[in-house]
RNA sequence: GCCGGGAUGGCGAAAUUGGCAGACGCAGCGGACUUAAAAUCCGCAGGGCCCAGAAGGCCUGUGGGGGUUCGAUUCCCCCUCCCGGCACCA
């Protein structure tokens, strides 16, 4: 065994203590209780010589426990502002609990709990939780919806929405959850069913209910998604979709003889006026208001209108609109075309829905799918109105197939508006519309306004009053908070809980003195996250939801720097909250459009290919990752195993790599760890052999990875993968240390900055290191490391040598090389010489440092 | 139907400006250490073919087809499939 002679230089894996192994929890739980001690450890500070960062992740519901996805959430939304920190940022990170809502009078009901009790126990439980994974939150900032000192604010806004006229009452047609015995905002229904309860298809109930004006903002909330360069595609488009913006024109029809209680027209509204000397019959919805003249005397009608109306509801409920067949019944009424006095029959259809537009539309076969369809069925007129523009003047244009749809055509048989192009027809016509009154452009929004009422007692009690005199009167503002009594019976039938407590309904009316009743509904919960990020920066101000200059200060004039979250809320809680900050700056007290400058959406935590979930059985348990690898290991896994706004496949043996890897460099740190070694703070010698450049240079190049991959690419795998590669170099190193072949400084120098890169992502284990590392200093008020292009560079690069784009040989040269040195040495290898054999060459590319084609003709 | 995002080894993935496809990790295989196992450490590894075998060599490969280019996972055109949003939207 001759290799023998080596080991008394080498240290062979025997030698090296092995045993040592990372023992997590120990660790973790030390420096936990230590950051307990530091109250203000991760405090904000208010006013700093420093830049500002706001860095947020949504507010969980306290639901009893954190899921992964929250770890997933936060281990992103942490290692931005660790990272931000050490960047020298004042940094803002705060967290709260959106505490109010259903599932806490659900558990009221089944484990006889009372509400306030149930959700507080669960704070505590899921905020020990984060403070064991070591989230670095300001809790001097902590947001608990539910307590007064915070709803009171609700209140407040609700009644300056009041005053400004953006919150009324009205009776309306609105959506009803069977299960959480409620209404729900159209934000809060999916595909005809409850965002809570899939299962649970939502009802129509005629109700009276407050809502808030958000459609006054429509077109600002529209205009507005252009600046949000910081937000996801995805979420810019879902928005613009739920807004759903239709620029058309308003036509009135006279009904053609009686007139009838429900007036003497009907509105239609249309995005292709162009086509109106083409339309062959006006389309009612089934639930038009001018049906229920149409069938008051005639039966079979009725009767036919009751079908249509049932079948929409089934087919909104099975989620297929626009697959059921056509139907419709002639009403024998005939309504009168503005443009050219042409009587046309009044139809109702079931494929006319009444919460869009006006519920009414002229039927256009020649010109439209759906009235193509249905005129072929029922026989009706079609007739051609509009003609391609051909493209060569001299060519006779064809009759085009039908229907003809394209919006670039020009009109035929269209009156004085023939051979006007589709464009200037609409806008001539609209024109003439508004002139003569019978019609006008118009703009209509898919998107409604909110209703906010809810049935139910877990909310914010909505701060108004109801006087047999004085009608709606709102409770004076000296007079909040409206306070949600305690000890209320909740059932989930019956209506508002809050009604069956007399000492909370009866009050005084304050404008008459005489008996009022209050309001019993409270406000839908995402009320609460409307505005919640704004309080954080002010969190104990009561007289005001804040002080508006400390919100400038954070919010500047583009808002939270960073906000993170689930796609889950991109329509919901994001629009939301961006019609209360326009509503806010109207009130001045803001001075920023949108709450929020970039938004991240990370991808779900999945498992064997489905969402994680307790039916499926298919949960991992955040407690249990925790107990068993620990919170780094948990941590540095959920932004390891995929970018983060990907979906996550959790995988156990994952996470075992990830603890393996901190066990390594843990047991690295362990054995060159020298702090009391006399040349250990030493500065880093110029001139170093050829094994410690190696590692310098492996330092500085994982350095640039790292930064440039962070904040730039937010790809955190790679940020982790680099690290890696740079633990895997310092062991392949070993045998050098051991030797001494590595001064000590750098050593030093080296283990330094690997605590500092893993300080983001792994911060108990980081802080470990720096204390074996005898540092003594905060870790994260260290300035993050700066990579020195000098240090990271290659002394020798291997050049890659295609012939014709293939690869058939490599060159080592010179990083510095000159092109001609580098073709030369590439022309001189055996098998680029062998590839090139009898050709002749047409041309020698160079790419400097990357790689040499050869490119030969024949 | 419209809009947005995807598809790369056995698996999660990487390739930043068009320049060595598969970094890093998991699972796997081999070795060291051990009485043994675990742990640890070192190494191998896209697929196929040639070669007894190894060394080595050849071919092939990023959902499919075409194009641009000396060179394409990357750019362009067409298509398939998957995920998400909106939808008889007038």
């Amino acid at each position: 065994m001759p290799e023998e002679e080596n080991s008394k230089t080498t240290v062979t894996p025997a030698e090296r203590p092995n045993d040592e192994r990372y023992d997590a929890h120990r660790v973790e739980t030390k420096w936990a209780e230590r950051w307990q001690q530091d109250a203000a450890l991760y405090a904000a500070e208010a006013e700093s010589s420093r830049q500002k960062y706001y860095v947020l992740e949504m507010l969980p519901y306290p639901s009893g426990a954190l899921h992964m996805g929250h770890v997933r959430n936060y281990s992103i939304g942490d290692a931005l502002a660790r990272y931000m920190w050490m960047n020298g940022y004042n940094v803002l990170h705060p967290m709260g609990w959106d505490s109010f809502g259903l599932p806490a009078e659900n558990a009221a009901i089944s484990n006889n709990t009372p509400p306030r009790e149930w959700t507080l126990r669960n704070i505590a439980n899921m905020k020990a939780q984060m403070k064991r994974l070591g989230f670095a939150y300001d809790w001097s900032r902590e947001v608990t919806t539910c307590f007064p000192e915070y709803y009171r604010w609700n209140q407040w806004f609700f009644l300056k929405l009041y005053e400004q006229g953006l919150a009324y009452r009205k009776k309306s047609r609105v959506n009803w959850c069977p299960k959480c015995c409620t209404v729900l905002a159209n934000e809060q229904v999916v595909d005809g069913r409850c965002w809570r309860h899939e299962d649970t298809i939502v009802e129509q109930r005629e109700l009276e209910q407050w809502f808030l004006r958000i459609t006054k903002y429509a077109d600002e909330l529209l205009r507005d998604l252009e600046k949000l360069g910081g937000w996801p595609e995805k979420v810019r488009t879902m928005q613009r979709n739920w807004i759903g913006r239709s620029d058309g024109t308003l036509v009135d029809f006279k009904l053609d003889g009686a007139v009838v209680p429900g007036g003497s027209t009907i509105s239609v509204f249309t995005t292709r006026v162009d086509t109106i000397f083409g339309a062959t019959s006006v389309q009612l919805a089934p639930e038009h208001p001018l049906v229920a003249d149409f069938t008051r005397y005639n039966q079979p009608l009725g009767a036919a209108v009751q079908q249509l109306i049932a079948e929409q509801r089934k087919a909104k409920e099975a989620g297929d609109i626009g697959l059921v067949e056509k139907h419709g019944v002639n009403t024998h009424r005939y309504a009168i075309n503005p443009y050219n006095g042409e009587k046309l029959p009044i139809w109702i259809a079931n494929y006319i829905v009444m919460d869009y537009g006006t519920g009414a539309i002229m039927s256009v076969p020649a010109h439209d799918e759906r009235d193509y369809e249905f005129a072929k069925k029922y026989k009706l007129e079609i007739r051609l109105v509009i003609l391609p523009i051909a493209n060569d003047p001299e060519e006779t244009v064809a009759e085009p197939a039908l229907p003809f749809t394209a919006h670039d055509g020009v009109l035929i048989n269209s009156g004085p508006y023939s051979g006007l192009t589709s464009a200037d027809a609409i806008r001539k016509m609209s024109a003439d519309a508004e002139e003569k009154g019978f019609g006008k452009a118009t703009v209509t929004y898919r998107l409604k306004d909110w209703g906010i009422s809810r049935q139910r007692y877990w909310g914010t009690p909505i701060p108004m009053l109801y006087c047999e005199k004085d009608g709606i009167v709102p409770v004076p503002e000296k007079d909040l908070p409206v306070i949600l009594p305690d000890n209320v019976g909740i059932t989930l039938t019956g209506g508002s809980p809050l009604g069956r407590v007399p000492e909370f309904v009866n009050t005084t009316c304050p404008k008459c003195g005489g008996p009022a009743r209050r309001e019993t509904d409270t406000m839908d919960t995402f009320v609460d996250s409307s505005w919640y990020f704004y309080r954080y920066c002010d969190a104990h101000n009561d007289h005001a939801p804040f002080d508006s200059k400390t919100a400038q200060y954070w919010f500047g004039e583009r808002g939270i720097d960073q906000y993170i979250g689930g796609v889950e809320h991109a329509i919901l809680h994001l629009i939301y909250s961006r019609f209360w900050t326009k509503f806010m700056r109207d009130l001045g007290m803001l001075t920023n459009d949108e709450p929020v400058e970039r938004l991240f959406t990370q991808g779900m935590v999945i498992k064997d290919g489905a969402k994680m979930s307790k039916s499926l059985g298919n949960v991992v348990s955040p407690d249990e990752m925790v107990a068993r690898y620990g919170a780094d290991a948990a941590r540095l896994y959920s932004l390891f195993a995929a970018p983060p706004d990907r979906d996550l496949d959790w995988q156990d043996s994952g996470i075992e790599g990830i603890q393996r890897f901190l066990g390594r460099v843990y047991r690295f740190v362990m054995r060159n760890a020298r702090p009391d070694h006399p040349g250990w703070r030493k500065p880093v010698p110029d001139d170093l052999p050829a094994p410690a450049r190696a590692i310098q240079r492996k330092l500085h190049q994982t350095i640039k990875r790292v930064s440039d991959d962070f904040l730039g690419r937010w790809h955190f795998n790679t940020c982790v993968s680099a690290v890696m590669e740079l633990v895997n170099v310092l062991y392949a190193s070993e045998d050098s240390i051991a030797q001494e072949a590595i001064p000590v400084p750098l050593l030093r120098d080296a283990q330094r900055n690997l605590a500092l890169l893993l300080a983001p992502f792994a911060p108990y284990l980081a802080h470990e290191l720096w204390e074996m590392l005898g540092e003594t200093s905060s870790l994260l008020k260290t300035p993050w490391p700066k990579f020195d292009p000098e240090l990271a560079k290659e002394e020798e690069i291997v050049i890659p040598v295609q012939v014709n784009g293939k690869l058939r040989g490599r060159v080592t040269v010179p990083a510095d090389a000159s092109e001609q040195f580098v073709l030369e040495q590439a022309l001189a290898d055996e098998k680029v010489q062998a590839a090139i054999a009898g050709k002749r060459i047409v041309k020698k590319i160079y790419v400097p440092g990357k790689m040499v084609n050869i490119v030969t003709s024949g």
